[in-house]
DNA sequence: TTATTATATAATAATAAATATTATATAAAA
DNA sequence: TTTTATATAATATTTATTATTATATAATAA
């Protein structure tokens, strides 16, 4: 097919749903599983533009939001503004910029999280809590923007 | 001065940030510090209605954007509508119901995660990278909610 | 005390992200 | 070809949040 494992799985699903696979949606997934930067759905939207000019915001959302519902990225809810999305849909978290919105993804070891979570979150939650999705988010300021900012005094 | 010792604390910081306390911002505040169900800015506002009519939502914006600027309440972004705002800002997670939107704090053993936080994340960093906030949310159906779902066939 | 200044609030307007609606286009099935 | 379903485009709507402006309140200075 392609080079792009995360590419190929997405497609997988889609075939797999029964979803028909549209130019305008073949493009999207691409981007999406592309991107290392957590785009904005305005983001994928004036990518797609470059070779769809006559696509709506509409259909990035509604695609965005499909792939989303079938665990294919992940939406990444920032302090400030929209929302993000991750084509990255492995164990890991992210360090996210309060003053440019830069979204870094953040290592987890799965070991590690896989035993804080098993036995010091589930058990903790009532036995018929379905969990579907995980978010660990670190808010504060980047390399660059915390340069600029007056150094502390004390 | 009272029996809640979130409040003393917010009202503590309050008068030493120079903030005056107007009536209207004392309702918000304690009702933020008793409540245990992350309410949202809406939910607050209806709350100190029952106290001061006239009150505008913007007076509870700006209120609890100034609490949250002095840390004094996190915000919690949910994946299907607005910010709720916890006013325990001690460490936690929090299990978000996707359906009902309930949320329920999950305890976080702190000497855990320091460990987790220290050896598995601040080094992956920039050293210059400032976290000044973190995150921890499992999203998914709590038991009321899950239960109401046609049960899994596989 | 009165005048001045700063801050908080109330009422309203504006912004912008996200969703809904409707009509058209495309593809699949009968 | 006709019918049906789905996806897209264009537009309108919703809603959370922020901005603006004017008023009210409190603090301070004269």
């Amino acid at each position: 097919m392609n080079s792009n494992p995360r590419l190929n799985a997405i497609l997988i699903k889609i075939k797999k749903m029964g979803y028909s696979l549209t130019p305008q949606r073949l493009e999207i997934i691409k981007i999406i599983s592309e991107s290392k930067s957590h785009p904005s759905a305005t983001d994928v939207y004036n990518k797609v533009k470059e070779l769809y000019p006559m696509v709506s915001l509409n259909t990035i959302y509604k695609n965005l939001s499909m792939l989303a519902s079938l665990h294919e990225v992940k939406e990444i809810k920032t302090m400030q503004d929209s929302v993000r999305y991750d084509g990255d849909i492995s164990l890991h978290g992210h360090a996210i910029c309060e003053k440019c919105g830069k979204i870094i993804d953040v290592e987890i070891d799965e070991f590690d999280f896989k035993g804080f979570f098993e036995t010091k979150i589930k058990n903790k939650l009532d036995e018929n809590y379905r969990i579907r999705n995980y978010g660990v988010e670190f808010y504060g300021l980047c390399g660059g923007c915390g340069k600029e900012d007056s150094p502390s005094k004390t």
